[in-house]
DNA sequence: CCCAATAATATGAAAATTCATATAAAGGCG
DNA sequence: CGCCTTTATATGAATTTTCATATTATTGGG
């Protein structure tokens, strides 16, 4: 035994605690990744804008915050950085004056590809630490509360 | 069908990736409970802390920091502007003269029983949207995982 | 006992993030 | 068509957060 209990014991509040467990273990397993990120020489917003411009490549700024779960205006200047660097351009929507559409560059989806077969291979190695069945079932349930929340703030 | 996909739709990369599912769902999940914390005038580092001591009242400040998934600088910090509110206090440890330990007043210890309280109410509400089933896997799902990811950064 | 190495906290300065709002384009309606 | 409302993005200023490091205390070895 331990003095300094860890949360994980499920012991107390936080150790039992959807939300607490939920962000603990969001932040550990990515931070595993985000240090590779890094190496590749993306901050951890940039390296999911990237990944979300895989699937949603031309989305306006709006739509893009959202899926990278940040605020427009720091998508606004992250895009800017982005864009200097070369790793994704912007164009004016030709429908819609107002909105800007990101595109990802040549250089910026070379990077992501790589990125994102890094990121499938370490997901496998966090799997890897469950037993089949729990690896089986996380991604659907976690995705079925996802859609829950997203009916319930559209 | 609506033309601007959300990541649930498990198309594509995001929609199916273990960490951007953990990211998103703990994001979306614990933002409907930050509003309530803010309404009672808790930031959410503050909220976390608060949580914390709950579960570690006289913890030292670098094992708090672990506990609040939070730097160490950012969390003396807290620390202080929660001492300045009357929230919680801090004694140097007798037995170590470089540690700092950290207790809850009165007053923060009925805030966070207060809050706590709502925070179990919020997560069966959670837990309401899911299957029976997928409701009692997630939670110990996470631990295992969370246990998983202390053992190889301990 | 002293010294070097380690550990815990605090802090200054830089960088990132938020918040409120300005700017600009569309849309709806009299 | 002109006007008022809504939507999309950008930006200034304040706040928060990080990063590197200073400071203070403890520990272990010689």
């Amino acid at each position: 035994m331990d003095g300094q209990q860890h949360p994980a014991d499920q012991t107390g509040f936080v150790g039992s605690y959807l939300l607490y467990l939920l962000a603990a273990v969001s932040e550990r397993a990515s931070a595993e990744f985000h240090a590779h990120a890094r190496k590749a020489g993306l901050r951890v917003p940039e390296w999911r804008v990237l990944a979300c411009l895989c699937d949603s490549d031309g989305a306006m700024i709006t739509h893009l915050a959202q899926l990278s779960l940040m605020e427009q205006s720091r998508l606004t200047r992250i895009v800017d950085q982005m864009a200097a660097r070369g790793l994704l351009t912007r164009r004016a929507d030709p429908r819609d004056g107002r909105r800007v559409l990101v595109y990802l560059s040549q250089e910026g989806r070379a990077l992501a590809a790589r990125l994102t077969r890094d990121a499938r291979d370490h997901e496998a190695q966090i799997l890897a630490r469950l037993t089949p069945e729990d690896a089986a079932r996380i991604k659907p349930i976690l995705q079925g509360l996802l859609a829950g929340l997203e009916e319930a703030t559209p």
